[in-house]
DNA sequence: GTAGACCTTGACCCCGACGTCAACGCCAGC
DNA sequence: GCTGGCGTTGACGTCGGGGTCAAGGTCTAC
Protein backbone atom coordinates (compact mmCIF):
# COMPACT_ATOMS: atom_id res chain seq x y z
CA UNK A 1 0.00 0.00 0.00
CA UNK A 2 1.22 3.58 -0.53
CA UNK A 3 1.86 6.13 2.04
CA UNK A 4 -2.07 7.48 2.17
CA UNK A 5 -3.71 4.30 2.42
CA UNK A 6 -1.53 3.75 5.41
CA UNK A 7 -1.92 6.67 7.04
CA UNK A 8 -5.27 6.25 7.03
CA UNK A 9 -5.42 3.17 8.07
CA UNK A 10 -3.45 4.31 11.18
CA UNK A 11 -4.64 7.34 11.88
CA UNK A 12 -2.04 9.54 11.37
CA UNK A 13 -0.81 11.72 8.49
CA UNK A 14 1.21 11.20 5.72
CA UNK A 15 3.49 14.15 6.88
CA UNK A 16 4.00 12.14 10.02
CA UNK A 17 4.96 8.43 8.11
CA UNK A 18 7.75 10.72 6.29
CA UNK A 19 8.59 12.07 9.36
CA UNK A 20 9.10 8.61 10.89
CA UNK A 21 11.22 7.87 7.99
CA UNK A 22 13.29 10.73 7.95
CA UNK A 23 14.19 9.62 11.83
CA UNK A 24 14.89 6.12 10.86
CA UNK A 25 12.25 4.70 12.57
CA UNK A 26 9.66 3.23 9.28
CA UNK A 27 11.92 2.95 6.41
CA UNK A 28 9.63 2.64 3.59
CA UNK A 29 10.45 0.62 0.12
CA UNK A 30 10.39 2.13 -2.74
CA UNK A 31 8.15 1.18 -6.28
CA UNK A 32 9.61 1.99 -9.75
CA UNK A 33 7.70 5.38 -9.84
CA UNK A 34 9.53 6.53 -6.09
CA UNK A 35 6.21 6.02 -4.31
CA UNK A 36 6.73 4.80 -0.98
CA UNK A 37 5.26 0.97 -0.32
CA UNK A 38 3.93 -0.40 2.69
CA UNK A 39 2.79 -3.84 3.89
CA UNK A 40 0.95 -4.88 6.76
CA UNK A 41 3.92 -5.31 8.88
CA UNK A 42 5.20 -1.73 8.52
CA UNK A 43 1.07 -0.96 9.77
CA UNK A 44 1.75 -3.04 13.02
CA UNK A 45 5.21 -1.25 14.06
CA UNK A 46 3.34 1.85 12.91
CA UNK A 47 0.47 1.30 15.45
CA UNK A 48 3.19 0.33 18.28
CA UNK A 49 4.54 3.32 17.78
CA UNK A 50 1.43 5.23 17.98
CA UNK A 51 0.61 3.28 21.38
CA UNK A 52 3.81 4.15 23.02
CA UNK A 53 3.45 7.91 21.64
CA UNK A 54 -0.12 7.72 23.44
CA UNK A 55 1.33 6.68 26.86
CA UNK A 56 3.54 9.91 26.48
CA UNK A 57 6.94 8.17 24.93
CA UNK A 58 9.25 10.28 22.81
CA UNK A 59 9.84 9.14 19.51
CA UNK A 60 13.42 7.44 20.55
CA UNK A 61 11.78 5.57 23.20
CA UNK A 62 9.73 3.66 20.84
CA UNK A 63 12.49 2.48 19.20
CA UNK A 64 13.47 -0.44 20.60
CA UNK A 65 9.83 -1.37 20.59
CA UNK A 66 9.79 -1.21 17.10
CA UNK A 67 13.43 -2.93 16.72
CA UNK A 68 11.79 -5.68 18.79
CA UNK A 69 8.97 -6.36 16.33
CA UNK A 70 11.17 -6.22 13.17
CA UNK A 71 13.54 -8.90 14.51
CA UNK A 72 10.63 -11.01 14.49
CA UNK A 73 9.47 -10.86 18.26
CA UNK A 74 5.51 -11.57 18.71
CA UNK A 75 5.14 -8.45 20.45
CA UNK A 76 6.60 -5.65 20.91
CA UNK A 77 8.35 -5.61 24.61
CA UNK A 78 9.32 -9.34 23.96
CA UNK A 79 12.86 -7.74 24.10
CA UNK A 80 15.05 -6.85 27.52
CA UNK A 81 16.04 -3.14 25.87
CA UNK A 82 11.92 -2.36 25.73
CA UNK A 83 11.41 -3.90 29.59
CA UNK A 84 14.35 -2.01 30.72
CA UNK A 85 12.80 1.43 28.64
CA UNK A 86 9.20 0.13 30.62
CA UNK A 87 10.92 0.24 33.78
CA UNK A 88 12.44 3.68 33.29
CA UNK A 89 9.29 5.51 31.85
CA UNK A 90 7.20 3.92 35.05
CA UNK A 91 10.19 5.47 37.59
CA UNK A 92 9.67 8.76 35.57
CA UNK A 93 6.12 8.37 35.59
CA UNK A 94 6.18 7.89 39.39
CA UNK A 95 8.35 10.70 39.42
CA UNK A 96 6.19 13.41 38.16
CA UNK A 97 3.15 11.73 39.42
CA UNK A 98 4.42 12.92 43.06
CA UNK A 99 6.05 16.10 42.38
CA UNK A 100 2.30 17.36 40.70
CA UNK A 101 0.52 15.73 43.64
CA UNK A 102 2.82 17.77 45.88
CA UNK A 103 1.86 20.93 43.58
CA UNK A 104 -1.47 20.44 43.69
CA UNK A 105 -1.36 20.04 47.61
CA UNK A 106 0.69 23.39 47.76
CA UNK A 107 -1.80 25.36 45.25
CA UNK A 108 -4.31 23.86 46.90
CA UNK A 109 -3.41 25.10 50.45
CA UNK A 110 -2.65 28.51 48.85
CA UNK A 111 -5.87 28.97 47.37
CA UNK A 112 -7.91 28.02 50.57
CA UNK A 113 -5.55 30.58 52.50
CA UNK A 114 -6.07 33.35 49.97
CA UNK A 115 -10.12 32.65 49.64
CA UNK A 116 -10.15 33.00 53.22
CA UNK A 117 -8.59 36.19 53.34
CA UNK A 118 -10.68 37.36 50.30
CA UNK A 119 -13.72 36.73 52.38
CA UNK A 120 -12.73 38.13 55.71
CA UNK A 121 -12.09 41.65 53.43
CA UNK A 122 -15.22 41.30 50.98
CA UNK A 123 -18.27 40.41 52.77
CA UNK A 124 -19.75 44.19 52.16
CA UNK A 125 -18.81 45.18 48.94
CA UNK A 126 -17.07 43.97 45.61
CA UNK A 127 -13.52 45.74 45.91
CA UNK A 128 -10.56 44.20 43.46
CA UNK A 129 -11.36 45.91 40.48
CA UNK A 130 -8.96 43.67 38.54
CA UNK A 131 -11.45 41.38 37.19
CA UNK A 132 -14.77 40.69 35.10
CA UNK A 133 -16.44 37.87 36.86
CA UNK A 134 -18.31 38.59 39.96
CA UNK A 135 -18.11 34.41 40.51
CA UNK A 136 -17.60 30.98 39.59
CA UNK A 137 -18.21 30.51 35.61
CA UNK A 138 -15.75 28.08 35.92
CA UNK A 139 -17.04 24.92 32.91
CA UNK A 140 -13.95 26.72 30.43
CA UNK A 141 -14.41 23.94 27.97
CA UNK A 142 -11.52 21.47 27.42
CA UNK A 143 -10.14 21.68 23.59
CA UNK A 144 -7.84 20.01 21.79
CA UNK A 145 -5.64 20.71 24.70
CA UNK A 146 -4.25 18.18 26.59
CA UNK A 147 -0.59 16.64 27.80
CA UNK A 148 2.52 18.84 28.06
CA UNK A 149 3.69 16.94 30.91
CA UNK A 150 6.74 18.66 31.50
CA UNK B 1 20.12 47.94 41.32
CA UNK B 2 21.32 46.66 37.94
CA UNK B 3 20.43 43.56 35.88
CA UNK B 4 22.65 41.34 36.74
CA UNK B 5 22.19 42.14 40.65
CA UNK B 6 18.52 41.60 40.52
CA UNK B 7 19.36 38.02 38.40
CA UNK B 8 21.43 37.03 40.99
CA UNK B 9 19.25 37.85 43.68
CA UNK B 10 16.17 35.96 42.33
CA UNK B 11 18.58 33.31 40.92
CA UNK B 12 18.12 33.60 37.43
CA UNK B 13 19.62 34.96 34.44
CA UNK B 14 20.09 38.65 32.91
CA UNK B 15 18.89 36.86 29.59
CA UNK B 16 15.25 35.47 31.23
CA UNK B 17 15.12 39.01 32.65
CA UNK B 18 14.94 40.79 29.51
CA UNK B 19 12.66 38.41 27.73
CA UNK B 20 10.43 39.24 30.57
CA UNK B 21 10.77 42.53 29.93
CA UNK B 22 10.26 42.03 25.92
CA UNK B 23 7.07 40.00 27.30
CA UNK B 24 5.65 43.29 28.94
CA UNK B 25 5.99 41.32 32.53
CA UNK B 26 8.43 42.83 34.09
CA UNK B 27 9.58 46.23 32.45
CA UNK B 28 12.51 48.33 33.74
CA UNK B 29 13.42 52.00 34.42
CA UNK B 30 16.33 53.13 32.58
CA UNK B 31 19.14 55.09 34.03
CA UNK B 32 20.67 57.44 31.62
CA UNK B 33 23.48 55.27 30.41
CA UNK B 34 20.60 53.52 29.12
CA UNK B 35 20.98 50.06 31.36
CA UNK B 36 18.07 49.43 33.22
CA UNK B 37 17.08 49.78 36.67
CA UNK B 38 15.24 47.80 39.49
CA UNK B 39 14.08 48.05 43.17
CA UNK B 40 12.77 45.45 45.88
CA UNK B 41 9.41 45.96 44.45
CA UNK B 42 10.83 44.44 41.33
CA UNK B 43 12.42 41.94 43.70
CA UNK B 44 9.11 40.64 44.75
CA UNK B 45 7.51 40.40 41.65
CA UNK B 46 10.12 38.60 40.50
CA UNK B 47 10.07 36.20 43.31
CA UNK B 48 6.39 35.44 42.63
CA UNK B 49 6.51 34.71 38.86
CA UNK B 50 9.41 32.28 39.56
CA UNK B 51 7.64 30.75 42.25
CA UNK B 52 4.58 30.21 40.05
CA UNK B 53 7.09 28.88 37.23
CA UNK B 54 7.75 26.22 39.55
CA UNK B 55 4.75 25.62 40.02
CA UNK B 56 4.03 24.71 36.42
CA UNK B 57 2.73 28.04 35.45
CA UNK B 58 3.43 28.87 31.82
CA UNK B 59 4.44 33.04 31.92
CA UNK B 60 1.38 34.49 30.53
CA UNK B 61 -0.44 32.81 33.81
CA UNK B 62 1.73 34.61 35.91
CA UNK B 63 0.55 37.52 34.63
CA UNK B 64 -2.38 38.19 36.82
CA UNK B 65 -0.63 38.21 39.83
CA UNK B 66 2.10 40.25 39.13
CA UNK B 67 -0.41 42.76 38.34
CA UNK B 68 -2.31 42.28 41.18
CA UNK B 69 0.86 42.90 43.41
CA UNK B 70 1.83 45.72 41.31
CA UNK B 71 -1.55 47.25 42.37
CA UNK B 72 -0.67 47.60 45.84
CA UNK B 73 -2.40 44.37 46.81
CA UNK B 74 -0.54 42.29 49.73
CA UNK B 75 0.11 39.34 47.83
CA UNK B 76 -0.15 38.23 44.25
CA UNK B 77 -3.14 36.02 45.15
CA UNK B 78 -5.00 38.90 46.49
CA UNK B 79 -7.07 39.34 43.39
CA UNK B 80 -9.93 37.30 42.36
CA UNK B 81 -8.34 37.01 38.85
CA UNK B 82 -5.15 35.18 40.60
CA UNK B 83 -8.06 32.65 42.51
CA UNK B 84 -9.30 32.02 38.86
CA UNK B 85 -5.94 30.92 37.47
CA UNK B 86 -5.71 28.83 40.96
CA UNK B 87 -8.86 27.02 39.89
CA UNK B 88 -8.16 26.52 36.32
CA UNK B 89 -4.43 24.80 37.03
CA UNK B 90 -6.17 22.97 40.03
CA UNK B 91 -8.59 21.65 37.64
CA UNK B 92 -5.64 21.13 35.01
CA UNK B 93 -3.64 19.65 37.47
CA UNK B 94 -6.06 16.96 38.58
CA UNK B 95 -6.85 16.39 35.12
CA UNK B 96 -3.44 15.35 34.11
CA UNK B 97 -2.56 13.71 37.29
CA UNK B 98 -5.12 11.04 36.69
CA UNK B 99 -4.30 10.31 33.22
CA UNK B 100 -1.23 9.65 34.27
CA UNK B 101 -1.65 7.46 37.06
CA UNK B 102 -3.55 5.44 34.32
CA UNK B 103 -1.07 5.19 32.33
CA UNK B 104 1.40 4.30 35.07
CA UNK B 105 -1.31 1.48 35.49
CA UNK B 106 -1.54 0.24 31.94
CA UNK B 107 2.37 0.46 31.70
CA UNK B 108 2.90 -1.48 34.84
CA UNK B 109 0.32 -4.20 33.68
CA UNK B 110 2.46 -4.25 30.73
CA UNK B 111 5.68 -4.66 31.77
CA UNK B 112 4.38 -7.22 34.30
CA UNK B 113 2.78 -9.63 31.45
CA UNK B 114 5.97 -8.85 29.68
CA UNK B 115 8.37 -9.76 32.29
CA UNK B 116 6.17 -13.02 32.86
CA UNK B 117 6.09 -14.33 29.28
CA UNK B 118 9.90 -13.64 29.45
CA UNK B 119 10.26 -15.56 32.36
CA UNK B 120 7.82 -18.58 30.75
CA UNK B 121 10.34 -18.55 27.56
CA UNK B 122 14.04 -17.92 28.73
CA UNK B 123 14.97 -20.49 31.43
CA UNK B 124 17.00 -22.82 29.69
CA UNK B 125 18.34 -20.83 26.72
CA UNK B 126 18.40 -16.93 26.53
CA UNK B 127 16.70 -16.26 23.41
CA UNK B 128 15.68 -12.78 22.72
CA UNK B 129 18.45 -11.07 20.58
CA UNK B 130 17.74 -8.75 18.07
CA UNK B 131 19.27 -10.26 15.37
CA UNK B 132 17.24 -11.27 12.06
CA UNK B 133 14.47 -13.69 12.20
CA UNK B 134 14.80 -16.40 9.76
CA UNK B 135 11.42 -15.74 8.40
CA UNK B 136 9.89 -14.05 5.40
CA UNK B 137 11.67 -11.03 3.80
CA UNK B 138 9.84 -9.17 2.63
CA UNK B 139 8.77 -8.69 -0.91
CA UNK B 140 11.70 -7.45 -3.68
CA UNK B 141 14.92 -7.66 -2.11
CA UNK B 142 16.80 -4.32 -1.22
CA UNK B 143 20.03 -2.61 -1.98
CA UNK B 144 23.61 -3.72 -0.87
CA UNK B 145 22.45 -2.90 2.66
CA UNK B 146 19.45 -3.41 5.14
CA UNK B 147 19.47 -0.50 7.27
CA UNK B 148 20.80 -0.51 10.79
CA UNK B 149 20.58 2.45 12.51
CA UNK B 150 23.05 3.17 14.94
C1' DG C 1 -6.48 13.79 -23.31
C1' DT C 2 -7.48 15.72 -19.41
C1' DA C 3 -9.19 16.26 -14.70
C1' DG C 4 -8.19 15.33 -10.22
C1' DA C 5 -6.48 12.41 -6.73
C1' DC C 6 -2.37 10.90 -5.31
C1' DC C 7 2.65 11.04 -4.80
C1' DT C 8 7.54 13.32 -4.55
C1' DT C 9 11.15 16.59 -2.29
C1' DG C 10 12.28 20.84 -0.12
C1' DA C 11 11.55 24.56 2.62
C1' DC C 12 9.79 27.30 6.06
C1' DC C 13 6.47 27.76 10.40
C1' DC C 14 4.78 26.70 15.12
C1' DC C 15 5.03 26.58 20.36
C1' DG C 16 7.78 28.26 25.22
C1' DA C 17 11.37 29.86 27.63
C1' DC C 18 15.04 30.88 27.24
C1' DG C 19 20.74 29.89 25.57
C1' DT C 20 24.29 31.61 22.90
C1' DC C 21 26.80 34.38 20.10
C1' DA C 22 28.21 39.01 17.93
C1' DA C 23 29.38 43.59 18.01
C1' DC C 24 29.39 47.33 20.43
C1' DG C 25 28.88 51.01 24.71
C1' DC C 26 30.05 52.30 29.60
C1' DC C 27 32.77 52.47 33.61
C1' DA C 28 36.29 51.36 37.33
C1' DG C 29 40.94 50.40 38.58
C1' DC C 30 45.81 50.36 37.66
C1' DG D 1 45.14 54.25 28.01
C1' DC D 2 44.09 49.73 28.60
C1' DT D 3 42.04 45.69 30.48
C1' DG D 4 38.13 43.44 32.29
C1' DG D 5 33.67 43.27 33.74
C1' DC D 6 29.54 45.02 33.39
C1' DG D 7 25.70 46.63 30.16
C1' DT D 8 23.10 47.19 25.42
C1' DT D 9 20.44 45.34 21.11
C1' DG D 10 19.73 41.94 17.58
C1' DA D 11 19.58 37.67 15.66
C1' DC D 12 19.70 32.93 15.45
C1' DG D 13 19.52 28.08 17.82
C1' DT D 14 17.17 24.67 20.66
C1' DC D 15 13.80 20.76 21.30
C1' DG D 16 9.56 17.50 19.51
C1' DG D 17 6.43 16.38 16.48
C1' DG D 18 4.89 17.45 13.15
C1' DG D 19 1.71 21.47 9.85
C1' DT D 20 1.57 23.85 5.67
C1' DC D 21 2.79 25.42 1.39
C1' DA D 22 5.01 25.11 -3.39
C1' DA D 23 6.23 23.14 -7.59
C1' DG D 24 6.24 19.41 -9.86
C1' DG D 25 5.72 13.98 -11.29
C1' DT D 26 2.26 9.82 -11.68
C1' DC D 27 -1.66 7.25 -12.05
C1' DT D 28 -6.48 6.31 -13.01
C1' DA D 29 -10.97 7.09 -14.83
C1' DC D 30 -13.87 9.00 -18.00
Amino acid sequence: MRIGELARKAGTTTRTLRYYEARGLLPARRGENGYRRYDEEDLRLLHQIRLLQDFGFELEETRPFVDCLRAGHPSGDSCPASLDVYRRKLDELDAVIERLRQVREQMGAQLARAELEASAQQPPAPRCELTQAPSGRREQERGPDDDAVE
